[in-house]
DNA sequence: ACACAAAAGAGAGCACTGCTCTTGCTCTGG
DNA sequence: CCAGAGCAAGAGCAGTGCTCTCTTTTGTGT
């Protein structure tokens, strides 16, 4: 039902990705604040009004760029973790951290508009939640893999943890002991506290050799959730 | 010169100071991004235009508002660590980070302000920059003083990163090792990686005690900076 | 083949925004 | 005491998101 479902629909689909690509087109640049659809509709040749037959909302429209940008960067995640398939598992692991900083520099805004402060009023709607969590997938499955044998050491768990870390080992990694499971939450909030910071400017005259430093800290986060 | 300076001058700060409370709570309410002059003009009782002759824009208000936030989260860490300036290092460590973490979630949208994503097209002029420190020198003042005798243990430093390290060291921590400079920069990111995911929702369904969760991962993060 | 309904576009309009410019009023320093 | 600086007010411009109405296009069932 899907091959020749009629020319209305093939023509919205295209029109619709027009849109989106036209938007994230002015979003590369002037930010996701000024992205206009006024100015996304005079571009495209179409009036104001009749973009609404496509995007209910502005914050519709960024609700999809939200996505596609989780999308962007889970599946660049993704294709590094199996370009380093062979590899040691913290090769892998740094693999995947600097898949995330190379798209994060590649696509500032679209990185701004997922892991910035959530836009204007809204709360991300939960068709976010599944796009949002392939990169952490990726690196779970890293670490899954790596943890054949005796499970190497991670920071020991406090007791008031303790629960917390075995419902998250047994939602998120099952199989994987509550000291690793925990230890790769903060590990997946770190790596993107480094992006961040990186490229929201708070290293301007602190990091230099922004390359090497990443690489230095990503190392470590190998090395605290037990990869060696 | 500051004592009687003239009713005229004194007028001016009053209303400086009610502007920028009255945007605060306009901030508080609706976030940055819907942030308009013409609102807190209203709310003072005031015409729109007549607030320029106070803030030459709204970015320039925006940026007052920056300063300031920065300066209360900066006093925030800073009273913290004084507080706890008679405790073990990673007490002290882990009470500036933890005053941290409250001050975020009792100011959700002036965190967002500093360390979400940089509003619209602008840059952040170089008189953030003192105020935005004081933060990382808190936390850079407990190590120091906590590494007096033999140097504990950072993460090695690669080749890569030696000539970096040394410099940050240079720069910002003299007399402490390169790697426990590194270390410390890399703590410094990783803790607002933290905050900033509970803030933004990212933590959603993930961690459930996060109180619990992000001493953890503080106590995690003085260990790299070597503290014990 | 044709008519009809659904889909899409156009345009005007509302309430709002940031910002500028001109016009007056008020306070103050020489 | 009074000229000039500081301040407020109002009108106005260009832009925004969004809604409503009207017209045109287009796919499809009889």
């Amino acid at each position: 039902m899907s091959t020749t479902q009629g020319a209305r629909a093939r023509a919205r689909i295209e029109v619709t990705a027009a849109i989106k690509d036209e938007a994230r087109r002015r979003l590369a640049a002037d930010g996701a604040a000024k992205l206009s659809l006024r100015a996304v509709a005079r571009e495209l040749g179409m009036v104001s009004s009749a973009l609404y037959r496509y995007f209910s909302s502005r914050d519709d429209l960024l609700t999809a760029l939200i996505i596609d940008a989780y999308d962007s960067l889970g599946q660049a995640a993704e294709t590094a973790r199996d370009a380093a398939a062979g590899s040691a598992p913290v090769a892998r692991w740094t693999a995947v951290c600097e898949a995330v900083r190379s798209w994060a520099l590649e696509h500032p805004h679209e990185y701004a508009l997922i892991y910035g402060s959530p836009v204007p009023g809204y709360s991300a709607p939960e068709t976010t939640v599944a796009p949002a969590s392939r990169v952490a997938f990726a690196l779970i499955g890293i670490v899954r893999d790596a943890h054949q044998g005796p499970g190497l050491a991670a920071l020991p768990l406090s007791e008031a943890l303790r629960p917390e870390a075995e419902r998250m080992a047994a939602d998120l990694t099952p199989g994987l002991p509550p000291e690793v499971a925990a230890a790769l939450v903060v590990a997946w909030a770190q790596l993107f506290g480094l992006v961040g910071f990186e490229l929201f400017g708070q290293f301007h005259r602190v990091v230099e050799d922004r390359e090497a430093f990443f690489r230095h800290a990503v190392t470590g986060l190998a090395h605290d959730v037990g990869l060696r």
